[in-house]
DNA sequence: CATGAATGAGATTTCATTCAT
DNA sequence: CATGAATGAAATCTCATTCAT
């Protein structure tokens, strides 16, 4: 998994960087290798030290990217016995840490929700992978919940997670990108707030006023 | 007075039928003029002769989408006063509509709800357009579900209304391409039995088990 | 064997003639598409309408050439029993076709005997494929030859045979271009004078004076 | 007065040695210098300390290889007056001189005898004027054989020579790389056996069975 | 309507060479 | 002596688009 120690490794997060940038304003194909190093100002082949290809930068980012993604639910996720008010507030605590993270990484977030999917195979790939691993711990945590006695048993658990998962997703890509999918977008709800509308519907859907 | 001999329809029926294969399996960079006229028997001139350029003709694959889209929420849509029950009904078989058109229409499917974000800029803001679309024919759903006393009062509609979008293509998503976004994937349910399950979740969060 | 019917064979010729030259007169990695286009007077991408790559072309030109060299080969060769003085005779016919042959193409001779060398692997192969064809069909002219009493049995018949062969090439080479491998180069012999010598000395070596 | 520190020179060697088998096994353009200093265990600076270029290096190798070429054949040839089978004795002991010398040193036959000519002017230069200087050698020996009677007069001298040369440098070339100019090639013959039978086919030519 | 050869701008990638440390 | 990051010119190849026939 560790690759050999990177030669230079500012110069290295900071093409990262750049990369990332481009790719969730402009998407993969959109984004030349040209404007990588024009926005870093190095040369053409500079870039071509740090990364074997345009193609092994973006799987790259998105691994990157998956890892951290990953801790983000793993670390936001302490769960205990208690009442439905307290799975509200438990979910509603995940989907904060969540949130901020995504806030905090717009462009990471661009590149997985939206823009991956222009890329070649292999880039493709990459970010399936990470959503793959995103749904599974989060039906671990309907799994666990359900054992705690927080959720009722439902009939097929693998599609109400996925339901659930759809409905993260769905809402992170809108709040932070807007249905323009503008990565400058500007949301009028906060993290929090966010996360709690979004924990109610989860539990009680539309009902739950 | 005689009007230019209008092109011949079929021909180009074909090639945007073909086209819309390419772009949804393949994305849209990775779709070649080349490759579709060579699916469709004819020359890189004929496509020429029936379209501007490769983008016009990905926007108007879309926005044809659109329409048909549209109409199909619009159809499906027929709302009287009624219990909370009556609102699960009536929810899923507007979804059950939506989902059997998606089943139905899985290349332009893929197009507006993945690969469409790979393309160029006005194929984008194209399929950005249709879900701006999708989203008011819902708010207005949600809201004449409102008067109609079948919902609670929200404190914020198109909040709410936005968070119901993001579900409902996020499982649309999920179900027609599974979680690698594979044109071919096979889901394990019918429309039906996904859009009642979306329905019951729509309404009731994850405790309506 | 045979590729699908090329789209302009005068065109196709065209570049194959220029290429060959390009490839004879300055090897193969130093000839640039961007020379062999020039010269032909079209731009770079008709280059790659005719061909798939560079590499794919050199191929051709080499197989090309193979058919050609084996044909030569196997028409020079009518052997019929009688004297010593009848195989000088004999051997000297064929490689008067020989000589004239790859004096009228040069630049296929100079690919094939200095220039292939420096290609790549696949193009590497196909040159050494055609020495390993023109070997066996002299190895089976020298077997011809022992049949008929001409020469007298040998204890190691393909040894002998290659030994020839590195005989006949090394002078074509020499002939052809000189010490310095210059395409331009003019002997002060012509072909049947060259045929002639090379006869004599492959039946009496140094000693036929 | 202290002259400037001469470089390291095993240091110098290494590279030559590690360069010399890179180009003899891939040729010249299809060996990059960070392939050498790979090999090597340095770094790319260093190569440049040691070495004007790549091309220079390159000349640096054959030239080299030239002058040590030249030794063997001149230590190799004493000749006295005597019979023809004395001529072929005589022959085949030079000969297994430049065999056995050409077995321990494949990688300089490599590229002198083939790999050199893909290379750039002043190096395909170099080995060029190796083989004329090998042809002098070659050609004095001719005709010193001559002058003591051993071999009968000739018409022209220097053809015939040429000639001898070409049966000498295409046999050594097949038997140290076989028909496909592989490296590792592995003959069947002794350095011995071959010298043997193609000193009999320098005198005798075909009939000499 | 249809063809398909031709174009040319531009993209990715390579690699010999340099130079500050 | 040695390093290795940086350079930049140039090479191969792609592909949307055009246009004479």
């Amino acid at each position: 998994m560790q690759l050999p120690i990177p030669p230079d490794q500012d110069r290295r997060q900071q093409l990262m960087q750049v990369a990332l940038e481009w790719f969730a304003r402009h998407g993969y194909h959109n984004t030349k290798v040209s404007d990588v190093v024009k926005s870093a100002g190095v040369s053409q082949g500079t870039f071509y030290w740090y990364f074997q290809s345009k193609e092994q930068l973006a799987v790259e980012l998105i691994e990157t990217g998956k890892d951290k993604l990953t801790k983000v639910i793993e670390e936001g996720y302490r769960q205990h016995a208690g009442s439905v008010a307290d799975m509200v507030t438990s979910s509603a605590r995940l989907l904060t840490h969540l949130f901020e993270f995504a806030d905090q990484n717009r462009n990471l977030m661009a590149l997985l929700l939206i823009k991956g999917q222009g890329a070649d195979q292999p880039v493709r790939e990459a970010v399936s992978q990470t959503w793959i691993e995103f749904e599974n711990a989060f039906k671990s945590n309907v799994e666990r919940a359900i054992e705690l006695g927080m959720l009722p048993q439902m009939i097929n658990v693998t599609l109400r997670a996925n339901i659930l998962v759809c409905l993260i997703t769905g809402v992170l890509s809108k709040w932070l990108f807007g249905p323009m999918h503008d990565v400058d977008y500007q949301s009028t709800f906060s993290p929090i707030e966010m996360a709690e509308e979004t924990a109610k519907f989860e539990i009680h859907g539309l009902l739950g006023a």
